[in-house]
RNA sequence: GCUGAUGUAGCUCAGCUGGUAGAGCAACGCAUUCGUAAUGCGUAGGUCGGGGGUUCGAAUCCCUUCAUCAGCACCA
């Protein structure tokens, strides 16, 4: 009996049944033949080894395939764990998992003996020597049974337990190499020498199936490619990356420090602070165009207040406590139920609603010491807050008003966000059904105005689903930022109530978010983000006027006064060195403008700009340079 | 919190198997008065994260503690 296979380009060609796509790629020509990895059979992929018995579409999967990379990086995995096998015993390594992951993949093993970095070397030469041997990967689909006394006799546990929690018609399939093999559901390249590109990255402890109740194992990061450039290409990207590290350029630029006597809160240095007030200035500035109004509110309160709103239940965990004369204290780590007491503070008529009350609130909340990470993760920072006291009827517009709110504040910087909604957590308060309804209000915003959203099931705020926006940092880690949180229990729990038009009392309905989220995080993305080169508005020096020699410093601070009284950040550089050397030092500092004078442009009451990114640009008189700047500066370019 | 690594001058880092700490940059001083990414010479600067121990002797070995980093777990 024969078969139609049609290829990508739409020919069809005719085999007999039970042939394997490797013939069939084979019939394609000789490059096809060496470099073909695998393939795709009505869109799934498979092994080169897999059968056809009847008419499919097929393409192979070629080394600049899309599927490759994963194809390269899942067979790396198994090379990494048959190398370690083979270094510190087959039975003294027990394997967990061997995922492909964003950037590469890991291997998850058991071993008495911690590996260092230095291992990690070795490991990769004994993959190399695997390479080199050039085992045929081969799949065999096995039974339940096989496949547990298989590994019994392997005494793999780790795998005894993954077989045993497969469902019961799961299909097993066991990969062999050499002399090793591992349960995996493929597919694979089809020999160990065809993997040319990888390397190992780090070493690092993870739980075992993610839980912390579980024992820990040795995780084994690395990277695969299709070739050697391509891996070369990667890494340069990384150490690329890590000149961004906003704790490197913050310690350089003298933005903030952190130090032993307050371990994961932030000291911010004159430039930092600099950024943090015009980010502030700018958020003051929407605040205001958006109908907000701010407040401030108490950093300690009585305990009751917490256990009032249910924080003092699902958050006492991480949540910071003083008693002064007998009195029971907690430092805010969230502004909620501060907002809730003015809310409070007096009659509220519908006409009011909305009524948004913004905090830059400054809040704390005890991380675990394994979670601080510069200022991604502290334990003090200041939220850009805002609580919305709306009607029910007014939910989805505001939410919509907020989301346009936090779209047009990120285009300002340029930032690309994902967003993300939030249901329901396994630790929350309130009724089934205001948390379906809460859900769908958000969910429905989102499809109505056409917003890609994803989904993540259980990981809402204890007290309701929310709308997150998460920014990407300079290492591809995601932060989430901006928040609309939707909540039906804070206004239960505090009783909180508005006069409606038929003169009775009714419950509104409070919006917690944020745009910045912790201004002190964004503060470390936008380091990243700018690599430092912040934006004229945002920098922290806008211009450095720089003397030719002493002779002209009478000048350059003139100049400097000038710029300053136009309320520009200006500074002169009046060390005696060459102007060479000064330009470097203010090239490296990415200052915005620089503006050099000397014996001409005195004469001529002009300056020579110097601008970042682009150089020597000329000599402009003062009031032009000035006028340049503040322009860059209002349009917060 | 867990696993592993790291902690030496303001910064970046060197210091082999234990013999009493060094470089570059920065700072300071002097000379130089300079035109678009580093002028030269000189000076000063450290109880080697903290505590304890082993030893005749510890930056180096051991214990403990703190902080930081990578990852895991956590992230209302």
């Amino acid at each position: 009996m024969s078969i139609h296979i049609r290829l990508p380009d739409g020919a069809l060609k005719s085999f007999e049944a039970g042939i394997s796509v490797r013939e069939v790629a084979a019939s394609l020509g000789s490059g096809v033949k060496k470099n073909g990895l695998a393939a795709k059979v009505d869109g799934v992929l498979v092994d080169l080894s897999h059968r056809l018995h009847r008419d499919a579409d097929v393409e192979i999967v070629m080394p600049d395939s899309p599927e490759a990379l994963g194809l390269y990086r899942h067979s790396a995995a198994h090379l990494t764990a048959q190398a370690i096998k083979r270094l510190y015993g087959g039975k003294a390594v027990k394997l967990g998992i061997g995922p492909v992951i964003e950037d590469g993949f890991y291997y998850d093993v058991d071993v008495e003996q911690p590996l260092s970095a230095d291992d990690l070397g070795k490991i990769e030469r004994e993959m190399e020597r695997i390479v080199a041997e050039n085992w045929p990967i081969e799949r065999r689909e096995v039974s339940r049974e096989e496949a547990l006394r298989r590994f019994e006799e392997a005494e793999e546990p780790l795998k005894l337990e993954l077989i045993r929690d497969l469902p019961e018609d799961a299909v097993l399939s066991i990969y062999e190499q050499g002399e090793f093999a591992d349960l995996c559901r493929g597919p694979h390249v089809p020999s160990t020498g065809r993997l040319r590109a990888f390397k190992l990255m780090s070493v690092a402890g993870a739980y075992w199936r993610g839980d912390s109740n579980n024992k820990m194992l040795q995780r084994l990061y690395g990277t695969a490619f299709a070739s050697k450039p391509e891996l070369d290409d990667h890494i340069a990207r990384l150490e690329e990356a890590k000149k961004r590290d906003h704790r490197k350029i913050g310690k350089e630029q003298e933005l903030f420090l952190f130090s032993e006597e307050a371990p994961g809160m932030p000291f911010y240095l004159p430039n930092g602070m600099t950024i943090r007030n015009e980010l502030e200035q700018f958020s003051r500035q929407m605040l205001a165009e958006h109908d907000y109004e701010e407040v401030r509110t108490p950093f300690m309160m009585n305990r009751r207040l917490w256990e009032e709103s249910g924080h003092w239940e699902h958050y006492h965990e991480n949540m910071y406590f003083s008693e002064v004369d007998d009195v029971p204290f907690a430092l805010k780590p969230m502004n909620c139920p501060g907002h809730m007491l003015i809310f409070k503070n007096r009659i509220r008529s519908y006409r009011e609603l909305p009524i948004r009350l913004a905090e830059f609130g400054q809040v704390h909340r005890h991380e675990y010491s394994g979670a601080l990470s510069g200022m991604m993760r502290v334990r003090t920072f200041c939220q850009d807050d805002a609580h919305l006291f709306v009607r029910p009827d007014q939910i989805e517009e505001e939410i919509g008003r907020t989301i346009d709110l936090i779209d047009r504040m990120y285009k300002v910087f340029g930032f690309e966000y994902k967003i993300e909604l939030s249901t329901r957590p396994e630790q929350s308060m309130g009724a089934e059904e205001l948390w379906e309804q809460a859900e769908n209000a958000l969910r429905s915003v989102l499809v109505e105005r056409g917003v890609p959203f994803r989904l993540n099931e259980g990981d809402g705020a204890f007290y309701g689903p929310k709308i997150d926006f998460h920014i990407r940092d300079a290492i591809k880690r995601s932060w989430q930022c901006g928040t609309i949180q939707l909540d039906f229990q804070m206004p239960e729990k505090f009783e909180l109530s508005y006069v409606d038009e038929s003169n009775r009392k009714a419950r509104p309905v409070v919006i917690h978010r944020a745009v910045y989220g912790s201004i002190d995080r964004f503060v470390g993305i936008l380091t990243e983000h700018y690599a430092g080169a912040f934006p004229i508005w945002l920098s922290p020096v806008q211009a450095t006027v720089l003397p030719v020699s002493d002779k002209f410093a009478e000048y350059a601070v003139r100049t400097k006064k000038q710029l300053r009284s136009a309320g520009i950040r200006a500074d002169a550089d009046l060390r005696d060195e060459k102007l060479g050397y000064k330009i470097r030092e203010a090239q490296l500092r990415k200052t915005p403008y620089m503006l050099i004078v000397g014996e001409q442009e005195e004469k001529a009451g002009t300056a020579s700009v110097r601008k970042r990114g682009e150089g020597d640009v000329g000599r402009y008189g003062l009031d032009e340079v000035q006028a340049m700047m503040l322009e860059d500066i209002r349009l917060k370019v």
